[in-house]
DNA sequence: ATGAAAGCGCTAACAC
DNA sequence: GTGTTAGCGCTTTCAT
């Protein structure tokens, strides 16, 4: 007695709504028009309802096709708030990294559509706040694991704890400074440890190296490959050949005519290993102009492998970070880690050496 | 009665699911917290519940500070559900475009984020089925409105009407093949008739262009600069100077030397207009090493005004696109889209020439 | 100023 | 096989 009358009241309120709400077909629509229950539509649409619930093809084949004549369009809120998952993941991307990254970005974009997420991003600047407050807006809506590309900074210690013991899950690319979390790097140490082997080959003598800082984590790793490749190579260090200097972080002519003087003017390096490719690229010119030869008087290595690189004139030695091995494992790694968020995973891919002329 | 027998159940069911639902406080957990109702936490919190809603200030700051305490997200998936706005704006893009579009899509996440708005990405390439299919994605996700940079294709004819009519609304950047659509559109062709402008003020006299092919739009409009430009400037048309083949839409070496063999080994062109500043760059240096001097001999211009453009040598003049204000007048084209549908709007932004050492 | 009740569109458990 | 019912977390209208 009373269902029946709740059911007639919710007829009567679903037909208003309809009236009402020009939008989007719902299933109840497509029920109503193929005259079966909301569940069968579910099942059909879906496979969702539990394994008691069948439906005859003849049913189904029915039902399938008023959906598509209707164009219907399952509401994600709706399903979600019911339970199921979002098929969202994020990304945390540093809002001034290099533009390279974005064609990680775009690849790890493609794997993530294959398998039916869709991707939100969200960016910032060496704030930890505004970390945390993306990661729990994307808790909000529902986003079920996080790629992060923004945690590399002096000031992001162990603070980051209260970020990982939250859901959504979070991949980090590159180590933060966090313990028994999920990380994926590139191995930075060893791209630059295969530079110094490839220029003591080439027969450099004096290999210079210039870093913008001690405290974030790529810098560190550049400045052990380069500790490393020298001592196998049974090269001793020469701090002078060493400059760090903060200000190198941005790119600019004054910073690499300002590394010339030092380097090449002062120590009479022979080699100039650059934190990136924009960097050799502006160092090969400026020696150029300056009169010295590419590489005859001073080989210059990049890294990144930016598109110019290759037809710079000399073409850019440098390594490759194989931006679409990270994306895919990336991709496996966090889905992995959603699907059973028991596992640790921490895994590091080799970066690749590209020889060209500038060597 | 009735309705008391359903708070009953509801309220048991409420424990029931607090126990088992070990993930996220809910509005209604800090309302027995604060021993308030909901409504009275919606209204603290979100200022909803309409005019009619009205907490003490006591029990506003009460409440506030309980859901501060227990780190309260609201749930998005069901602030949709009852009819509120998503805060999402998606994008469209084409997967093959240049990298420097990134550049433009960080903009416009930055743009967005200071909105309140959250931001996801779609890719595709040439495929105006996945384009669609995207955007019912889109709208099953809720989002609101959609820029896209992915119809550029000579094949999306009107059939893009299909996609016009649906919801979200849409932005395209670049004017699609659509009549009464809403579009911005960096002026290509005014950027082109600024470099003939520039390259007979520079006293050029045979200027050649290449183009990839006369149907998509941006190519299209290269050449319209380029007739128009010649016009104003008193220089007729040579049209052997006019290379189009459709290969030229990938940059590559090989395309490079054909385009010096046409343009300047045949045709002695004294200035050669580049689609980008890749091509740009592989030209000059090509040029360069077939013993020319650029630009004495032979001037070149690029398109994009990418980050290697200052630093090559010789620096390659070129347009720069003003993704800032792009990005910026995109976000809030589309926000006022959103708010007032009704509204149309048909802009453009005019690039801005370069001067660097390639001319 | 607060409470009660219904509903957003979908899923799931259970009864028939 | 199909129907019934309750519920996800939130908002809103109406009543008090």
């Amino acid at each position: 007695m009373i269902s029946r009358e709740i059911k007639n009241l919710e007829t009567e309120k679903m037909y208003k709504a309809k009236d009402t709400n020009n939008t989007s077909i719902r299933l109840a629509d497509i029920a109503r028009k193929a005259n079966v229950s909301r569940i069968a539509v579910s099942k059909a649409l879906l496979n969702t309802g539990g394994n008691n619930v069948r439906i005859s093809d003849a049913t189904r084949e029915k039902i399938l096709k008023i959906a598509e004549s209707m164009n219907y369009k399952p509401n994600m809120a709706a399903r979600m708030l019911a339970g199921k998952k979002s098929n969202i993941i994020g990304a945390l991307i540093d809002s001034h990294a290099p533009l390279c990254l974005y064609e990680c970005l775009r690849m790890i974009e493609r794997k993530l559509a294959e398998k039916g997420y869709r991707f939100m991003i969200a960016q910032q600047h060496n704030d930890l706040g505004g970390l945390m407050e993306y990661i729990d807006d994307f808790s909000r809506y529902g986003v079920e694991g996080i790629i992060s590309f923004a945690h590399d900074y002096p000031e992001f210690n162990e603070q980051l704890a209260k970020v990982l013991r939250s859901k959504p899950d979070i991949l980090y690319i590159g180590k933060p400074k966090l313990k028994n979390c999920n990380y994926l790097e590139v191995d930075v140490s060893a791209g630059i440890r295969k530079i110094v082997d490839h220029l003591v080959r080439k027969g450099r003598k004096r290999i210079g190296i210039f870093l913008a800082d001690k405290t974030t984590r790529t810098m560190q790793l550049r400045y052990q490959g380069y500790l490393e490749g020298l001592k196998t190579n049974g090269v001793s260090l020469d701090e002078n050949l060493v400059v760090f200097n903060n200000k190198f972080r941005h790119p600019s002519m004054e910073n690499a005519s300002e590394i010339i003087n030092i380097l090449v003017k002062q120590e009479k390096a022979d080699a100039i290993i650059s934190m990136n490719d924009n960097y050799a690229a502006m160092i090969i010119n400026q020696l150029k102009k300056s009169g010295y030869d590419v590489p005859g008087d001073v080989a210059v290595t990049g890294f990144d492998n930016m598109d110019f690189s290759e037809f710079n004139s000399p073409s850019i030695t440098t390594i490759n970070h194989c931006y679409d091995a990270l994306a895919e494992k990336a991709v496996n790694i966090l889905l992995e880690i959603i699907m059973d968020n028991k596992i640790t995973v921490n895994e590091v891919i080799k970066p690749e050496l590209i020889e060209r002329e500038s060597t």
